[in-house]
RNA sequence: GCCGAGAUAGCUCAGUCGGUAGAGCAGCGGACUGAAAAUCCGCGUGUCCCCAGUUCGAUUCUGGGUCUCGGCA
């Protein structure tokens, strides 16, 4: 016996069927859903992030859902200590923690119990450099980083300006290397005895529950969903609104692009999502592989986690 | 039925003065430590419609065929 609290994880790409299963398998094992979702996040995206409906939000609990307005951040720090602290309070109430999500990040921050710094993103900072990058190339910046942190500026591709201008955030704010947090992560122990699996789908099937899944939304009112957002004053630039499908509707209501463009994006986008999600996923070698389309179904799944559960409690 | 144009990657198309071919989009693979549904990197996946002829060699030239799209009937 380890001491570890155990905890249950669901990964799968989006459309795959996991808030399906989670929503079985909760009352099943008496606990809650821990969100694991960068979308989920923002109250009022509701239709366009497949958030769980009222309904099923009272047969069972949802954690980490609806945490922050449109117009505000919410990183994956904040996930980390908000799904850490309910993890443990989850478990001392005797109850498993049981995480569902498409966010690798956010679960891996989470299991591998990441090492971040002291402070976040700044947005006068990242003003300034964005400004820069424009003007010399985001080349210019990784060759700055190089001189600071070479670790990192080894790791980080020149032109991925993205986390050039984090790498050198943590430097100027933190006075230390970026790279220095991974160091501790990799030192430091894992925090949880986990049981993961993980949710996937033949490419064609998926693409398709992609394609109806699209579909439905817009059925069920996506469109006048971003046009509330919109009328309720967050702007174009706000976290919420750049998430996908909210983000070429907001284009679409601007005029810019049809309405078939903005579907036909949407569509692209979310296959492409699918697939980084799964990339991220079969990088977890432990991860046991669940196929809903497979004889069985639903229910087979169902009892292959039941039993990997009754083993991890053993 | 006649006349014309075309047939090359999943799609739209370029190209080869005869030496088995390449763009965009789609797709596939990968990275990921405070924006992550974000950001970034890598990869052509092909009976060049079919059959015959000419040729050392045909996706390319010639003939025939099939199909598609226009126009005329």
């Amino acid at each position: 016996m380890t001491g570890k609290i155990p905890l249950l994880v669901l990964a799968g790409p989006t459309a795959a069927g996991k808030s399906d299963l989670a929503l079985r398998l909760a009352p099943l094992l008496e606990t809650d859903i821990i969100s694991a979702d960068s979308a989920q996040v923002y109250r009022g995206l509701d239709i366009g992030t497949a958030k769980p409906s009222a309904g099923e939000r009272r047969q069972v609990r949802h954690h980490l859902i609806d945490m922050v307005d449109p117009d505000e951040d919410y990183s994956v720090a904040d996930y980390q200590r908000d799904a850490q602290r309910l993890i443990g309070r989850l478990w001392s109430g005797g109850r498993l923690p049981f995480m569902v999500g498409g966010t690798g990040l956010y679960l891996r921050a989470v299991t591998e119990n990441y090492a971040f710094g002291k402070r976040g993103g700044e947005g006068v900072f990242r003003r300034r450099l964005e400004a820069e990058a424009d003007a010399a190339g985001s080349e210019a910046l990784h060759e700055r980083l190089r001189a600071r942190d070479p670790a990192a500026a080894e790791r980080i591709h020149p032109r991925d300006r993205r986390r050039i201008i984090r790498a050198l955030e943590v430097f100027t704010l933190e006075g230390r290397p970026i790279s220095e947090q991974v160091e501790r992560t990799r030192k430091g122990e894992a925090p949880y005895r986990l049981l993961t699996f993980g949710l996937t789908l033949p490419r064609p099937l998926l693409y398709r529950a992609i394609e109806e899944r699209v579909e439905a939304m817009l059925e069920r009112g996506f469109l006048e969903e971003v046009r509330t957002l919109l009328s309720r004053g967050y702007r174009r630039s706000s976290p919420g609104l750049q998430i996908l499908g909210y983000r070429q509707l907001a284009a679409c209501i601007a005029g810019e692009i049809s309405r078939e463009e903005a579907v036909r994006e949407i569509k692209t986008q979310t296959r492409r999502l699918a697939k980084r999600q799964l990339t991220w996923f079969r990088r977890d070698r432990n991860m046991r592989w669940l196929d809903l389309s497979a004889a069985g179904g639903v229910e087979r799944a169902v009892e292959i986690i039941r039993g990997g559960v009754k083993e991890i409690l053993a």
